[in-house]
DNA sequence: TTGTATGCGTTATCAT
DNA sequence: ATGATAACGCATACAA
């Protein structure tokens, strides 16, 4: 494996030199440059990366935090940040957690560790001190609202999200209304679940256990909300769900089951995925391919900036 | 940033003494290495792994070449070979290249540079030369049969799949068969263009351009699909359909337009993803999961092997 | 414009 | 059992 030093030798310059022509640096005549490039060329040289980022002190990667990357949300976060990081030449590593802290704590140890310069968490599982401790090792980036903290984040109003969703069915005349999420824990569903109980408080209308179906994050989670749904006394009217994915394995499932939407059963979608368009799904549109640009900038930024992003309620078939 | 120098003078040790705890060497009294754990605990030491990586020459991490991470194919894949990584302490890089020959270059430079120890390509873009003048900077991995070649590899036999499953329609009384497929390039691709020709010169059917639909990777995929087949004046009566995914969609889609299944066109999809048990689609399974884990341990393995794994047809509604 | 010397943080070799 | 010291491959301050 040749080195800088074997090509200096070649070239009959100094290691500084062909340092500098490798780094596009300036003050080298052409004459030597050339002969530099056409060591590189016959010695078929490369970097040794680990030594330039020991050297340098920073890596140009990024980490990226995520629950699964099968999913459209994240696949289309992950798609923004991956398209930003493309143009200003940083790489990106991931991080797939399924939720668990363990996974997320070891890409903080990479932070800390200096693997990578920055780390995006896309939706994080551990709580925020932890997050606080790793804040001197590099820039982390949250995919929530962090007032009062002192971390960069872009978001959208996740508590008037859901609270529009409900205030729409209920114009629409329903009055029991239940919803679909990933996982109860974690700060967005916190902000859906109280959106929930000041909707229900507002309205006088009483709290159901069985109307939070937990859990629901693939297409084929559906026959799990459908089964507890049809074995319930008092059904909903209408189900908030908060992956179109999962909308269009209900919608899916009532068609076979002969529930008619929206007469039976209302549904309301999130994210305006791909499936949403064609399936005719109502959903909130969500501009995560934005939000990923936005968290990559920020991750690499020496400020730190909140940035929140808006929805928008597409109304379609499912309402 | 305390370093493993500034512990050695805390701890009263040479930093010899310090890596060696660091590392877990024998040959330290209990009493000086108690010592160092205190300097570690209290500075709040952590390794550069920068530097670990080029004083050993290596990085225990491993890169992964896909085309996308959110179809279950490829999810299911990397899910066995993250699972491995995990439990032999290795990282995993990924590589997302939306089959693009440059993003896959990207990833054979890391091995190049030593950023990466080996490489898995779960499905390749760039020709076979191009890999093997990267196979001496680290060990290759394939997902496809690499006979006569200098690579381990772990597979199925496309070609024998698709006669299977092209076999089985058209003992059903199928003559007029269609398929879909994500690219038509790709080696997996070829396979299935030449068991797809060599079944109908079998059978003395003729060869129908517009039978052969490109790009069919995810479930909204189906609309084009169907879009396709309802202009056409002569039909498929069968489709095969290589990803569950799709085959959902169009299973879907006919549905609402009132085109019955099977008996007005015939379905097989590819995989055994979740969603085709949910919809009763006949399928081909094919253990993903477990190729997963044996292309993660041919990558850490000195030794070229290679390994075909079979798969199983199952028979559901969709024929 | 070019080169020397030093540093980056670790591990490995070789004495002791 | 322990510690100097030399790698590892590159970048850079400084001198020339």
């Amino acid at each position: 494996m040749t080195n800088i030093k074997d090509l200096a030798k070649m070239a009959g310059v100094s290691v500084t030199t062909v340092s500098r022509v490798l780094n596009n640096h300036p003050y080298v005549r052409e004459e030597k440059r050339n002969a530099v490039l056409e060591a590189i060329r016959e010695s078929n040289y490369q970097q040794n990366l680990n030594a330039v980022h020991l050297s340098k002190g920073k890596t140009q990667m990024i980490g990226v935090v995520l629950p699964f990357s099968d999913h459209p949300y994240f696949a289309l976060l992950l798609k923004g940040i991956a398209k930003q990081a493309l143009e200003n030449n940083y790489k990106l590593v991931l991080f797939q957690t399924d939720y668990m802290e363990s996974r997320e704590l070891e890409a903080l140890q990479m932070l800390k560790q200096k693997q990578i310069d920055s780390l995006i968490i896309c939706s994080r599982a551990c709580g925020w001190s932890v997050i606080q401790e790793y804040l001197s090792y590099g820039t982390i980036v949250l995919c929530e609202d962090t007032k009062g903290k002192e971390v960069s984040s872009t978001f959208v109003n996740q508590y008037e999200i859901f609270k529009e969703a409900l205030t729409f069915l209920y114009k629409k005349g329903h009055q029991k209304i239940g919803y679909c999420i990933g996982r109860k824990t974690g700060p967005s569903s916190r902000l859906r679940a109280n959106a929930y109980q000041d909707f229900l408080s507002d309205h006088h209308l009483p709290y159901c256990e069985e109307y939070i179906i937990d859990h629901c994050n693939y297409f084929e989670d559906a026959k799990k909300v459908m089964d507890h749904l049809l074995k319930m006394d008092n059904r909903p009217t209408a189900l908030i769900v908060t992956s179109d994915q999962v909308a269009a394995g209900i919608v899916t499932y009532c068609q076979k089951q002969g529930i008619r939407i929206p007469e039976e059963l209302a549904i309301i979608g999130y994210h305006n995925e791909p499936i949403a368009k064609m399936m005719e799904i109502s959903t909130i549109e969500i501009p995560l391919l934005e939000m990923g640009k936005n968290l990559f900038q920020q991750a690499i930024s020496k400020e730190i900036s909140k940035q929140e992003m808006f929805f928008r309620f597409i109304e379609r078939a499912t309402v």
